[in-house]
DNA sequence: GCAGCATTATCAAGCTCCCTGACGAAAAAG
DNA sequence: CTTTTTCGTCAGGGAGCTTGATAATGCTGC
């Protein structure tokens, strides 16, 4: 008797979402690359999706959003700073603290990020039909819930 | 007039996403080392999900399977040598390459990840109802299809 | 049979991203 | 006023992956 093989493997479903998302986050930097931010990184995520477009936020406020520490987010936000994404003016409330806010051109590249997370999407449902797409977030919005992870944040940095 | 408020945002689909791969692979990871393989992590992945159980894989194949360089899987390989889970042994049919083979424990902890995973998505089935489910899977198989990213691999390393 | 090129695995160095730890300044609590 | 907490930042480190270089071996054409 052969050792029985035991393949073949079934499909992970972690390696799918892994594809899918790599996928997006790929087109998305490529559209706002031509649409007028070749700067703008995977990484800037945690300021851009986490900030208050309207107020400006604290770093503080956006590294709990992100799930992640102030030292890294507080990097992004330098690097940000420089690339005149944001600007930071002190906190009148507070002596400690400081407000990050987006500039017209920060503003700019979030206002064309969502407009481009929206056509992907688009996309997408034309391609798989749009009831299998409404299906795919309705499913990813339930069990990101489920688990806890409500956006992408845990609660304590990278909890893994 | 206020500055006409332009939140609120709607939900990423790549930070959803992210959420419920997180949240596989750390359900993973528990449930192995509670089968008795508290050293595995996550970046074993790369190795556990590409080589063939039966006959072993050669380096080379690993890494363009999981979409990496040699040197990065390499480093995971030797890892998982001294823990035991894999043997590297000459290639009989080509004097550079070595052929790396599952132990008895690298499989036994392969099989019980696979059935995890089974369990996993199990799971989530009676949570959100078999269909939807379902339909999760389909769309995120589609999709990634579509996106040349059958499985995890886009071709070259980190192809961004 | 041998020269030239491709391929295998590996060594070395570096980069990116994120963490922990420690700190001065300011606010809040007592 | 003193103590404790909070805010942002500086410093250092580690995990994970990259590019570049190298020795040994295989393959192909002559």
């Amino acid at each position: 008797m052969s050792p029985e093989p035991i393949s073949p493997p079934p499909r992970p479903l972690p390696a799918l979402l892994t594809g899918v998302k790599l996928a997006a986050i790929e087109k998305l930097h490529g559209r706002i690359a031509e649409a007028g931010h070749p700067e703008i990184r995977a990484g800037h995520g945690c300021v851009f999706g986490f900030i208050d477009l309207d107020n400006g936020s604290r770093l503080t406020d956006l590294a709990a959003g992100a799930g992640l520490t102030k030292q890294a987010v507080g990097e992004v936000v330098a690097e940000l700073d420089r690339l005149g994404y944001v600007t930071r003016v002190p906190d009148p409330q507070d002596g400690r603290a400081k407000i990050i806010k987006l500039t017209d051109r920060g503003l700019d590249a979030v206002i064309k990020g969502r407009r481009i997370f929206e056509e992907i999407e688009r996309e997408w449902a034309e391609q798989i039909g749009p009831e299998l797409m409404a299906s795919f977030r309705e499913a990813a919005t339930r069990l990101a819930a489920l688990e806890g992870r409500a956006t992408e944040a845990g609660g304590r940095p990278r909890a893994a």
